[in-house]
RNA sequence: GAUCUGAUAGCUCAGUUGGUAGAGCAUCUCCCUUUUAAGGAGAGGGUCCUGGGUUCGAGCCCCAGUCAGAUCACCA
């Protein structure tokens, strides 16, 4: 074991024993009393002097400088970074210098946990610090931490290694000052979400991860095994079907925030398992569902950054309602030039082809126009647009368009080239929709992985009847991605999946 | 899955035509009572991603692999 420390670990090693024997625990169990933060301090002190003659605050020690008898040390809590002037004579009052001389310059490194107490004064250089007059101990650090700098906007030695940071996301959280924002804005997006949903009277509820049959999208699922029943078992690809059990159970409104697992690639936009969020609400159609889209990502916006317009990568996107709405016919006739709306399937597949989008003989009608969609017009939908009326053969949960043939009352909200959600006119006609299931089931006898199986009970639930219902899905990562202007969804989950590697493998030792 | 790029000290990175493995920070030692990306001076620290091959000699060239990033394809 210990030859395969490293010089800075042995070190710290041996500076926790150092600790101890001097009869100091570096871990004590006891709660710490803090009474204020690093960015409370530096906000309100010179308004409010008087308020910091006795602070008492926690952190992780970032920074040393050692000047003999009196020291600068920059400690770190959730807020920020705050100096502190450390002298020897003021935690030593009296003839033991132990703590100074030994403790804090001996044994005490970058990335410890300390706790302090003094009062707040002004450096002669003008830097707000603590002027410490006690000092404990609250964790000692066993590895060195990257040490990050920064002066005037240049950061110097940044820990910026994408796999690193993702890897040993703590890390990332420690030394890049940054790292906490995107996923603070996470947790208030979600919570906005939450506020805007309650405020409706919907229901937060929760359905099964692990399914007996996987559904309500069209994806490959991971499968796993319960032993006592000695039977497979699926994780969610989407809770769609529960939650509308849940509406003909007579709930008006419900929702899931849900782990959803795709068994797929992984990119810059894509993880196994990823968070939608899913709203079922009685008696309402697809129209009414996209005001109420825009006016909850509206709101998501206003209450991240008190304006509708956010800056993603070189484009700024405006989520002041109302958003433009179009067909999808529509959106192909403007980005493709064709108006591909009367055209049978020989057409369709000419018309992919002369327009360069690849397309093949498996494809059926829907799937074709949906090519043709993807190629060509969704790359141009910068600005929040919702796509309507989706071809039948592609949307099997959703409700026969009142008015066209062949559609379905579906929409997607597209932003920045991207599907941001899904939703539609729930299917309620259980005989349609055992009709659209046994086609699914064609299709995946033709080896379509991704194709729906039938799902019997589900088909029972609606058999009792559900009422006219509007469904939504919507991809929270997706989303905090466009609010935050991050580039990949690693950037937004905490602990993206990554290949194991290394030694410190995550493997099952039996 | 395909293509391109990358992996060297705890961190960020150099490394020339194939000829003793380098810098800054961090660490260690000494000095130092208001410094600030780094207070001053000195010292130590390497599985050059892994495994083969070519060569007198490989961090560098060749082959195979691992992991990552970017782009593309599929899916949210």
């Amino acid at each position: 074991m210990a030859e395969n420390l490293s010089e800075q670990e042995i070190v710290r090693r041996h500076s926790l024993e150092e600790i101890r024997k001097l009869g100091i625990d570096p871990y004590p169990a006891d709660t710490y009393e803090i009474n204020v933060s690093a960015k409370g301090i530096l906000d309100n002190y010179e308004k409010r002097k008087l308020d910091y003659q006795n602070v008492s605050i926690a952190g992780r020690i970032m920074s040393r400088r050692v000047m003999g008898n009196a020291s600068f040390v920059e400690l770190q809590d959730v807020t920020g970074r705050i100096q502190l002037y450390v002298k020897r004579d003021e935690i030593c009052p009296g003839e033991d210098k132990t703590l100074y001389n030994q403790v804090f310059k001996k044994y005490l490194d970058i990335g410890d946990i300390i706790g302090v107490k003094g009062y707040v004064f002004t450096t002669k250089v003008g830097e707000i610090s603590i002027h410490v007059s006690e000092l404990k101990v609250l964790c000692k650090s066993l590895r060195p931490l990257p040490i990050v700098k920064e002066k005037e906007g240049e950061t110097f030695d940044a820990f910026t290694d994408a796999e690193q940071r993702y890897r040993q996301r703590s890390l990332d959280l420690i030394v890049n000052p940054g790292a906490m924002e995107v996923f603070i804005k996470r947790s208030r997006i979600v919570n906005s979400i939450r506020e805007f949903l309650n405020e409706k009277d919907n229901l937060e509820v929760e359905t099964p991860v692990l399914q007996p049959l996987y559904g309500g999208a069209a994806a490959r699922p991971f499968k796993t095994h319960h032993n006592a029943l000695d039977m497979p078992l699926y994780l969610r690809i989407a809770n769609e079907l529960y939650l509308k059990r849940l509406i003909v159970g007579g709930f008006k409104g419900v929702y899931e925030f849900a782990k959803d697992f795709r068994n797929e690639g992984m990119d810059r936009f894509h993880n196994p398992e990823f968070t939608q969020m899913e709203l079922y609400v009685a008696y309402k159609d697809y129209n009414w569902m996209m005001d109420l889209v825009e006016e909850m990502v509206e709101k998501v916006a206003l209450d991240l950054h008190e304006t509708t317009a956010i800056q993603v990568g070189e484009n700024e996107i405006n989520f002041k309602r109302p958003w433009k709405r179009m067909t999808m016919f529509e959106a192909i006739k403007t980005y493709a030039g064709v108006d591909i709306s009367k055209m049978d399937e020989k057409e369709l597949f000419e018309t992919a082809k002369s327009l360069g989008v690849h397309v093949d003989e498996k494809m059926g009608k829907g799937k074709v126009i949906d090519e043709i969609f993807g190629e060509k017009a969704e790359p141009n939908l910068i600005q929040p647009t919702f796509i309507t009326d989706y071809p039948i053969e592609m949307s099997p949960l959703a409700k026969k368009h009142r008015e066209h043939e062949g559609l379905v009352e579906r929409f997607e909200a597209i932003c920045n080239g991207k599907e941001l959600c899904n939703a539609f006119s729930e299917l309620n006609d259980p005989e349609d929709q055992r009709e659209r299931f046994e086609h699914q089931l064609e299709l995946g006898e033709k080896g379509d992985e991704e194709a729906m199986v039938l799902d019997e009970e589900f088909l029972r639930a609606i058999e009792y009847g559900m009422p006219p219902t509007a469904g939504l899905g919507i991809g929270i990562d997706r989303l905090v991605m466009i609010m935050t202007n991050s580039h990949s969804i690693q950037d937004v989950i905490f602990f993206p999946q990554m290949r194991p590697k290394g030694e410190h493998s995550p493997t099952l030792k039996k």
